[in-house]
DNA sequence: GGGTGGCATCTTTTT
DNA sequence: GATGCCACCC
């Protein structure tokens, strides 16, 4: 199984073969005139022809400053697709000259894939696109020596940072409990990202914490340097640097990136902004995307005043909205815009959408986590089989890693096939991190934080004590770590511990040297061998070290195939790259599997399901982030976002009681739930499941739909509410029936597809039988049109010949068709 | 020096 | 319920 996709887009060190002999004359600073311009048989209209009138604007407007300010599901990315289509086509410039940046691999991903479908494999690959830390960590890679880094620099992750902040605090002494390496490094991590250097930080501090973590900056920022590292912060901070200290190389960038795009821009921090300004400072060809009502990671520096005062930072821009929502049903845009209009500060947008109502959005009670899990798990068998939907069109949206155990648990009992994305990673386990620990060495022997992570596993007797002199000797003599391993006699150790540290020097400058000539992955392969972590899992002999040999084999295998994909790829830049992978970049979404994230991970993704679990107080909101007005309104963004993730139906589950800390404790509802727009509401009972007599068996015997009284909160209706159930159904259904389970799901569907259920408020669901072609023609099925194209299906009303299908087609936007002359074909 | 077991302490969200 | 830390023993 694959967990681990390499195929990053290529940046600015991926030229075309010609680029490359030109950059060979001219230094990679200019932008080619003698090309021959690739594109010149691209209809620059017919690439904006299928756009809404908003949607043209913003793909067209090609010079200046260009802000556009994009709803949730209006089509932003391929708005910006589409433009930079344009662009190409119009012969405005040239693919080298443009760049994307985006914040998850993913996105970039997605965007190159659009665009390679608009303008062809060739000039698609010369774009530069992808996240900011990508593209500047190649960058850098070629600048390196610039700034005083060599290309082979580490990154570290935050789990390396925070490694790396233990030790210099047990250096100076501070005491780790109190003030915690996490806490510090977080501290560090946010002065950097609002761009405050150590000095500075010094100066303003206030507080124990901050004292602390004031004295310790100065002496991380040295190590990292010292180890010819750069942290995650480092990435966006020191092209900075570089361009400040170097103004001919950002002269270079200037032209050669001379169209910028920036998307999901309310999500830059004032580095990423910074740097935006200066490469644009030259052409003022910047052109972002973003909506601040979706912003959501203030946490991590985020400033959504970068967006909203855009305007005034490039004072000739032009704004335009893109407020037509094509992914949403009305009531659920509805309830999105009950959510949003709560927060204070925004700018100003008016949604709509011409999508059909929509069924109601339906808010779940649980009597515990479990019974929330259960209920999400019911409900999701039953909308599969009613509706014949394939298990990936669901999501369950949670706001923290730890709430997926429960659903994990429910949807492996149910036999329902599940992928988490999120939570502990491939790149994040241990096994993973001790081998790259292990290769980083090789490439960067000054990588202090790595040899100390390695310099004792697999256990060869080297402990505290000699590490701890090894370090001191270091030190006084100003010499690194790796270099102090060549004397380990003079710092003071003897015995087994001098000769492991002698076999460990050994082995690692042996396999160094070996790099040079030999495959890396076989000189990797044979390092980890040598230094005895397939043995240590052998050894171990159970199927967790099984599992963790093969994650480690795994690794050595992607590093074969990123080293075959092209040239200029060493390992070096194999973990360079590696370490900015995600673990949303590692699943594949082909899989017909439901999707469990977190609220975070879902952004800039849709699904036609949607569940949003835990809307209980002190877990969304967040006790912390309750404390202030500005962490509640980040969490009610986040609220937001969620709620715009789905299509057509949409589940709020909260439960009365949630385990934490080893116990159950009594949960609130969430005051978000409060909020909500009533009219688009229908609350369902709090029962706990396995406690009622079988919902389906009831609703199939008794043909009549049961009515709860009504609660103060509002409607309370029971989901069966005026679904009559299907003659066919209840004849073939015997009535004797105790499990859901037993239920034949292609019988279920047969007989569904047979009678159309009647939906409330008048609104009919007509049977899915017309279709031709091989698929289910349902809400959110893929077809082909004759003359449209591609499209989504979003719904159909009426029945038999008078049905008509509603259909989202890509090029073409939405279209009403009469079912019965539209000679659909389902993909 | 290294391994084991008991005890406290947590839980945001991520490039 | 998982992880990390510390004390204790080999």
């Amino acid at each position: 199984m694959r967990q681990f996709s390499l195929d990053l887009p290529p940046a600015d060190d991926a030229p075309h073969p010609a680029d490359a002999a030109h950059d060979a004359r001219t230094g990679g600073s200019e932008t080619r005139p003698d090309r021959p311009r690739p594109l010149a048989q691209l209809d620059a209209e017919a690439i904006v022809a299928g756009l809404n009138p908003a949607q043209r604007e913003a793909a067209t407007a090609l010079d200046g400053a260009v802000l556009i300010i994009a709803g949730p599901g209006s089509g932003k990315t391929r708005t910006l697709t589409h433009r930079i289509a344009y662009l190409l086509a119009t012969g405005r410039t040239r693919p080298w000259n443009v760049l994307a940046l985006t914040f998850t691999n993913k996105a970039a991903r997605e965007m190159q894939a659009r665009v390679r479908a608009l303008v062809g494999d060739e000039a698609a690959r010369g774009i530069a696109m992808g996240t900011f830390h990508s593209v500047f960590a190649r960058v850098l890679r070629s600048e390196a020596e610039a700034i005083g880094y060599s290309k082979d620099f580490s990154i570290y992750d935050t789990d390396d940072s925070e490694r790396l902040m233990r030790a210099l605090m047990e250096r100076l002494k501070i005491d780790a409990k109190t003030y915690t390496p996490r806490t510090m490094r977080s501290l560090i991590s946010s002065a950097k990202n609002a761009m405050v250097g150590p000095m500075e930080y010094g100066r303003i501090t206030k507080g124990d914490a901050q004292d602390k973590a004031a004295m310790l900056y100065p002496e991380y920022e040295k190590a990292l340097r010292a180890a010819n590292a750069m942290d995650f912060d480092d990435l966006l901070l020191k092209p900075i640097v570089l361009f400040e200290q170097h103004p001919d190389v950002l002269k270079k960038y200037q032209q050669k990136w001379q169209y910028v795009h920036i998307d999901e821009y309310q999500d830059t921090n004032k580095a990423q902004y910074t740097v935006a300004r200066m490469l644009a400072a030259a052409h003022g060809n910047l052109c972002v995307v973003g909506d601040d009502a979706q912003s959501i990671y203030a946490f991590r520096g985020a400033d959504i005043g970068n967006i909203l005062s855009f305007q005034r930072d490039y004072p000739n821009a032009r704004t335009i909205r893109l407020e037509q929502n094509y992914r949403s049903t009305g009531r659920i845009l509805r309830l999105a815009q009950s959510i949003i209009t709560r927060n204070k500060e925004q700018l100003k947008k008016d949604l709509w959408t011409d999508n059909r109502e929509g069924d109601f959005v339906y808010v779940l009670e649980a009597q515990s986590e479990r019974d929330e899990a259960m209920k999400v798990e019911r409900r999701i068998r039953d909308i599969q089989m009613r509706e014949g939907r394939p298990y990936k069109h669901f999501a369950v949206l949670y706001r923290t890693n730890a709430q997926s155990r429960s659903f994990e648990d429910a949807m492996r009992r149910a036999g329902i096939p599940y992928r988490l994305v999120g939570g502990v990673s491939f790149y994040t386990r241990k096994e993973i991190k001790d081998a790259l620990a292990y290769l980083r060495l090789l490439v960067n022997p000054n990588d202090a934080a790595s040899l100390r992570r390695i310099i004792n596993y697999p256990a060869r007797g080297i402990g505290d004590t000699s590490l701890d002199r090894l370090a001191a000797y270091a030190d006084a003599k100003g010499l690194s770590l790796w270099h102090a391993l060549d004397e380990a006699a003079e710092a003071g150790i003897t015995g087994r511990a001098k000769t492991s540290l002698e076999k460990f020097k050994f082995l690692l400058a042996s396999k160094a040297v070996a790099l040079a000539s030999q495959d890396a992955a076989e000189v990797a392969r044979t390092l980890l061998e040598g230094a005895g972590l397939f043995t240590e899992f052998r050894t171990e002999n159970t199927p967790e070290a099984q599992a963790r040999a093969e994650n480690v084999e795994e690794l050595v295998s992607a590093l074969a195939e990123h080293i075959a994909a092209g040239e200029g790829r060493s390992l070096a830049t194999f973990l360079q790259e590696v370490t900015l992978l995600t673990d949303a970049d590692t699943t594949e979404d082909t899989d017909n599997k439901v999707t469990l994230m977190t609220l975070h991970a879902s952004k800039g993704l849709e699904f036609p399901v949607v569940f949003i679990a835990g809307l209980e107080e002190n877990l969304f909101p967040m006790a912390k982030a309750a404390q202030d007005a500005k962490g509640v309104e980040e969490e009610r963004r986040l609220f937001y976002v969620g709620v715009t993730r789905a299509e057509e139906r949409l589940f709020l589950t909260h439960a009365k009681s949630r385990f934490r800390y080893g116990k159950d404790e009594p949960a609130v509802r969430s005051r978000f739930m409060e909020e909500l727009d009533e009219e688009v509401l229908r609350h369902e009972s709090g029962e706990a499941f396995q406690s009622r007599p079988d919902r389906f068996q009831r609703s199939f015997g008794e043909m009549t739909p049961t009515r709860k009284a009504p609660s103060p909160t509002g409607r309370r209706i029971e989901y069966d509410e005026g679904e009559t159930p299907a003659r066919g159904r209840q004849a073939a259904k015997p009535t004797g029936r105790t499990s859901y389970d037993d239920l034949d799901p292609h019988y279920f569907r047969q007989s569904l597809r047979a009678t159309p259920a009647i939906r409330p408020r008048g609104e009919t669901r007509v049977e899915y039988d017309v279709p031709s072609g091989g698929g289910e023609l349902a809400p959110g099925a893929r077809v082909r049109h004759a003359t449209f194209g591609l499209g989504k299906v979003l719904g159909i009303e009426g029945r038999g010949d008078q049905a008509n299908i509603s259909v989202h087609f890509d090029d073409a936007g939405t279209k009403k068709l009469k079912l019965r002359f539209a000679k659909l074909e389902v993909l």
